[in-house]
DNA sequence: TTTAGCATTATGTATAACATAATAAGACTA
DNA sequence: TAGTCTTATTATGTTATACATAATGCTAAA
């Protein structure tokens, strides 16, 4: 085997100053375990203590604040926040903007997750839950006969889903794809049209979530989704 | 009902200049549906004809930037890219800076993904995954030997699992989570011990891939996790 | 004691200047 | 003519300075 030529070279550091302020400032919140409230240093006092301009440091800030790491106001300063995981992600998640291979998965995902989340339902759900499923499917709107008003009720249905799940991390990343899952449905992404009738309806599906178990749930979740599988696996 | 004095007041615009530029940019991207590879007037010309200094326009584009909507090089100016969602996302996914109740939460969002997934597996598995699979298991370690070991072991089975599944974002996802899920292994955020014994190991449920359905993988790979359903559930 | 107004302070915005890296153009040589 | 080296150009990266603006806290008047 010859030699590599380029095997001896070192990584040259072609980061930006303004990246290198960025993990600086990422390293302290972390190793000053800085907790939710707590105030860092003002843009100018970093500017100095760091060594470079306020604009650099500005950039930095910035970018922590895209990250939902800091939240800044005029005189106080910035201060932590819990970091909002999917904050920037929702800006970025323009379906128009998303090609459409990115738009088929991420409509899968809504699959999975809707199927995987059985355990946590039948883990957190109380009877009041139920109640309120029910009185979700008692306004339940003819399919056949409104195809908008369908599909904001099944927003509203499924949305409780994710309520009951107890997850607030999942619920947000529902809320997030919700956009998008209500884009593909009216793009024409999905091949083959929307058959009418459902196997296991919403009903059905309450009726496993009082008396069923998450395998049923599961099952019946699963069925309940078929036509969208089938227009995905087209 | 008293009337609400504040009622007939507008919502007063609080937005900074950069989130208007930021707006202004993002609507011209959507709207022109450029493509990727484009290229978008320089920060000169843009603070130009938009009428602001070029600082806040760089503000501007260095949001764009971490949305991953473009990619700015020196002198030829700022590109269109592919959006990458999870780009940002996963530089905010330190698990040091997260919150407890967040980490659990998306600990809980891997099982919930692993069990939602059976259905794409089946779609898309191939001879030659569980070929690989196979590979793989036979050099599992023993469970009681090397904890750390095991721990890798784990990541890579249930990593082709994602793989096969055929997703990209699914699978991009679970890498940007990985960091996560090793973190809470080894955090004590778990209450019980993990029992050693698994009721359906790594070869089982390659079994099921080969001959099974989905409904039973999702309930092979839901008492393969038990173990960390019940430690998460306590 | 309350409130109106002022001072203070830190971020937001603007401008100008220079550094730096990538590209293009031109000149020079084989 | 082809190829390479040098130089010029251009757009981003960085710095510095100044002023605007909003939030906070202080002070003095009612």
């Amino acid at each position: 085997m010859t030699p590599n030529p380029t095997e001896s070279l070192i990584q040259l550091d072609t980061s930006s100053l303004v990246d290198k302020v960025e993990a600086n400032l990422v390293k302290l919140l972390v190793e000053r375990k800085l907790r939710v409230g707590d105030i860092i240093p003002t843009e100018l006092d970093l500017s100095r203590s760091l060594g470079v301009s306020r604009t650099v440091v500005r950039e930095a800030l910035l970018r922590l604040r895209m990250m939902g790491l800091i939240d800044t106001k005029k005189k106080k300063g910035s201060v932590i926040t819990s970091p909002d995981i999917f904050g920037i992600m929702s800006k970025s998640m323009n379906p128009h903007i998303l090609d459409q291979d990115t738009l088929r998965e991420i409509f899968e995902l809504r699959l999975v997750l809707e199927i995987g989340m059985a355990d946590l339902l039948f883990q957190r759900i109380t009877p009041k839950d139920i109640e309120e499923l029910k009185e979700i499917v008692k306004t339940e709107p003819d399919t056949a006969k409104d195809h908008i008003f369908h599909i904001d009720h099944e927003i509203i249905f499924h949305g409780k889903l994710y309520e009951i799940a107890g997850n607030e991390t999942l619920k947000r990343f529902q809320k997030m794809l919700l956009p998008i899952f209500d884009y593909v449905h009216n793009s024409g992404l999905l091949k083959k049209p929307a058959q009418i009738q459902k196997f296991v309806s919403h009903k059905g599906l309450i009726d496993i979530l009082e008396n069923g178990s998450p395998e049923l749930f599961r099952n019946g979740m699963r069925n309940h989704l078929e036509n969208h599988f089938l227009r995905i696996f087209s």
